[in-house]
DNA sequence: ATGAAAGCGCTAACAA
DNA sequence: TTGTTAGCGCTTTCAT
């Protein structure tokens, strides 16, 4: 079982039978000072003053040693280490993919190494991810909020807090005010959307919703209703579709283009949704995009495929604002906790032309 | 600064400003047996007998305070943690996360936490990484193929075997028989691709390649002069496009339709070049699926909205595989290094009907 | 069946 | 300017 037994060179009375990395004693034999110094010398401490000889020649030390500082040993010391954990619902989505993307680039900036974890949205598994992040003393949570676990949320964050683990929650709102959150501005991208489609001269707009478990889906169907209102038109229930925020469903459009209730204009709560809803007309042989304007909601890496109109959220970013304001916390500045909702952004594409009477 | 100001009920004699988190030491005291008995209990150590009363009393202690384990100590003596390093070349790309769904839930399983380390295709950043992974003595590292990156590996794969950190490549394997490997094996995937053109009548079938800096789009080249050649058809050099295996190129594929070099179906290295391809051409007003059948490689999201046929690589099976390899390793199980090659799956949709002549 | 003590690698306080 | 010492939370001999 054991491959390298090397013995190494003397320090120990009992014979080491694993390779044992060089630690800073080690360094500091070598450099013939004491370990105090070589961690003096090592984590570049502006208060201490230390002279030119020993400092290259504990630097020559730990070079030839190829020394690589432990991290776990200071993080017993600190409490804490320089490491902080992600709960992800599902990376399998890009949107949570990008968020990720931003995190990591600010974390990483600022030295800040990430320990992912993922519950597969199953609230049971989110338990036992929190708590192997707390056994790892992290010293920060990032959460990224999803249907399934939101129930978790309250629990777990109460005892982070209460452990100095701070918190951040990205992609939803349900504790606003309690941690500091990161949203898209969901009510403010609906209104970019059918504002959009009013102004391409369409009166007649639908809305495909989906679940409303999470605020998400609702908020876009409240824009919606804005920007009908905002405009003076009406807002006329029949023309509100679907049930469902998954892109299993196959919402069924059809009625919009030969029934009484005729539109113009569709709007999803997301690019799936409408992605799915076009390949049904497609597929049924009505293949009316020329007929039917579409505005999806996510802009995901399909939508350019389907020339869809679409609202950009700009996930990268939220993830680089959530970790940016994790980093700051962490830093020491204290706040009382803020909601930061990036303002989302209409992308326009074929799909949204404008109504024929115009 | 300091805002929890509880100076913990006297077992130190200085006061402590930060609160502390319990550590066995306080679960022993509670629960009045020693530091040693409380670790033999919360370990469920077989070889250690330990009476049913205090079990229970350590048990208790330890609910009362909500101990959890510092895994830092834990790592600290054993030389290593129950981690494992990713590095990723990008997890914008969606190929990359479903790898990483693998690692993640088969790591997850079996009891590893997971550090993710993203090189942003910059090798310089590469380096930094793989050290910092080394500094939180992670026990292995999953690398993840990457053009830009490809050419550290062997660098720093060979010092983290010398530190006896466990290593495996995924979707690269230009470290074939030195480290684990785990591919997909794109020869055959494009030979599935072009033998299934094959069987729909087709024999003018155009390539339409990418940057053969990584084996990826050689391999598929290959699969697809082989197909050719195993039905007797020549491969003709003129059918053969594009020099770049990126997304945003835009290849031509007009030739194809009204040139001297007519084909009747197209293979493509990637999905986002085919994708691509179909786009300009329909764009160009020459929207023509119906005349040129097309097969691309990787089954994208978006690939099913273009009915595109494809081939499909199982990247989250290829993630699994690879985690349950290291697994094994970190368990002790020795063996040379293996390249398992994940068979690639023929996905059929519209998009390669029939040749028409057929 | 349990405990005492040493020690993993490091940093902080205090001494020199 | 540098060294000595203690101690972070844990597991592991070796005693009892």
């Amino acid at each position: 079982m054991i491959t390298g037994l090397t013995g190494n060179a003397g320090h120990g009375s009992r014979i080491n039978l694993v390779r044992k990395r060089p630690s800073s004693i080690d360094v500091a034999r070598l450099a013939e000072v004491s370990q105090a110094t070589v961690s003096y010398v090592l984590s570049n401490r502006t208060d201490k003053v230390i002279s030119e000889v020993t400092r290259s020649k504990v630097l020559a030390a730990a070079e030839k040693l190829s020394y690589m500082p432990n991290r776990l040993a200071d993080g017993i010391l600190r409490g804490k280490t320089l490491t902080v954990g992600v709960l992800m619902p599902d990376f399998g989505h890009s949107f949570n993919s990008k968020i990720l993307i931003g995190l990591e680039s600010e974390f990483a900036d600022a030295g800040y190494s990430i320990l992912i974890a993922h519950n597969r949205n199953e609230p049971e598994l989110e338990r036992h991810q929190v708590r192997m992040l707390m056994e790892h003393r992290v010293a920060g949570i990032i959460a990224v909020g999803d249907e399934a676990t939101i129930a978790e949320l309250p629990a777990w964050v109460e005892q982070a807090i209460k452990l100095d683990v701070d918190v951040c929650v990205v992609d939803d709102s349900s504790l606003d005010g309690i941690v500091d959150t990161v949203v898209s501005d969901d009510i403010a991208g609906a209104n970019l959307a059918v504002g959009h489609l009013i102004s391409q001269g369409h009166e007649r707009i639908a809305f495909l919703g989906g679940s409303e478990l999470t605020t998400t889906s609702r908020d876009r169907r409240i824009g919606y209703e804005q920007a009908l209102q905002r405009h003076g038109i009406d807002v006329d229930p029949a023309l509100q579709l679907g049930h469902h925020y998954r892109t299993d469903v196959d919402p069924d459009l059809s009625p919009l283009i030969v029934g009484p209730h005729r539109a113009t204009a569709v709007f999803g709560v997301s690019d799936g949704l409408v992605g799915q809803a076009m390949m049904r007309l497609e597929s049924e042989g009505i293949y009316r995009r020329d007929i039917l304007a579409f505005v999806g909601y996510g802009n995901l890496e399909f939508s350019r495929y389907l020339w869809l109109t679409t609202i950009e959220q700009h996930p990268i970013e939220m993830g680089r604002r959530a970790a940016s304001r994790m980093i700051a916390r962490l830093s020491g500045k204290v706040s009382d906790p803020v909601t930061d909702r990036v303002p989302p952004e209409l992308v326009v594409r074929r799909s949204s032309f404008p109504a024929k009477e115009f």
